[in-house]
DNA sequence: AAATAGCCTTAATCCAGATCAATGTTTTTT
DNA sequence: AAAAAACATTGATCTGGATTAAGGCTATTT
């Protein structure tokens, strides 16, 4: 009998297919140790102090992976849209108390495994070794682009460059949401914006 | 015939064997395809727009991958010293043409590898598959503490942290090195430990 | 349909850190 | 040992972006 999480495994084995090709026992692994969720828009998959329990891949929707400072400032490190994966590594590995937030921006599905279900499928099949150390290092490539970035452009520049790199994300995501990615506060971002405006005239 | 390079192989050995233990297979797997190489205090190990050929290990003595932007200014994300590993990884992976640098601040011994020898390595022991995995998530979580951190915190906030985390390299690298890692001028460097050397009385 | 809350914009003022400039100090090179 | 180069400090001035505040706009909620 086929349910409604199997079919949604799919978006997931295509991810990991595209990588490195699996075997059928392989799927099979996938679909008995990932398991669906849905998260309506504003919940949390991930509150500040609690552990993070998830590896999380996105099917459907977005969510954001954002600090709150000491004074009460969002900072969002990263969002993830559609095959995107999301979580606090260091919490999750480590078992600590995590300093990172994760909620849902809209309804959103993510496929997701516990780490001691991860941990079971790198013993059974060494192949997951080799798919998460490509996914890490795809990952750790595109948050260290983001730190050249935030390093070496006005913020300006960063707005430009996210809407050439995201242009899908600017339609879903208030200005809110996207001065705390770029960094500014939205009354500046809204200033970039009519700066722009004036000068593509 | 034991020659230098042989001996020096020792720290990485030790470094992986404290991720997982290694079998003799394995070890000499690492003696054949890992090379030590001396740079020189200033010595290039990486320029910018060259592609990034080695995944470097750091045996003794310090460098730092940084980029310069569009004014001149310098930018380090990273320091390397005794059991730290240093590379463009987008570079090395892609085959992309740098962005950024690498240098040495000190005479300095790395064990290095190429990227075709570090998939037959992936390939003739897969256990490298998970021992990278591994590596590759310390760096990930550090960088994005490094990234938090360069969020929310001041300049004298994340000098007292720096402090506090590499107290061994505040007597190795001059207060330039130190601006250009915290993301700020050397004069305001200055500034800050004026600062906090008058409320420290 | 009204009420409430969140979103966006504009303007006035403020501040952390940059820039420019001058001077002294330490290190490296010759 | 002298010269050159890099490093460190201090002061005066400037600026990108924050803060505060107010008004209009747009979605949800009731």
């Amino acid at each position: 009998m086929t349910d409604v999480a199997d079919v949604s495994v799919q978006p997931l084995l295509d991810y990991f297919n595209r990588l490195i090709p699996l075997s059928t026992e392989e799927k099979e692994l996938i679909k008995s140790k990932f398991h669906s969720h849905l998260f309506l828009k504003k919940q949390f998959a991930l509150q500040h102090g609690d552990v993070c329990e998830y590896f999380n891949f996105v099917v459907r929707g977005c969510m954001r992976l954002y600090m709150v400072d000491d004074k009460g400032v969002y900072h969002i490190l990263q969002f993830a849209t559609e095959n995107y994966w999301i979580l606090d590594l260091t919490s999750f590995h480590k078992k600590f108390p995590a300093k990172l937030n994760i909620d849902a921006l809209e309804d959103t599905v993510v496929l997701r495994i516990t780490h001691s279900d991860l941990l079971d499928l790198y013993i059974r099949a060494p192949k997951f070794d080799r798919i998460f150390r490509v996914l890490l290092e795809n990952h750790f490539m595109l948050q260290q682009q983001r730190m050249v970035q935030l390093f070496s452009s006005t913020a300006e520049e960063r707005y430009q460059l996210f809407l050439e790199t995201y242009p899908h994300l600017l339609n879903r995501l208030s200005q809110v949401q996207i001065a705390a990615y770029l960094g500014v506060t939205p009354e500046f971002l809204s200033r970039i914006r009519s700066r722009m405006a004036k000068s593509d005239k």
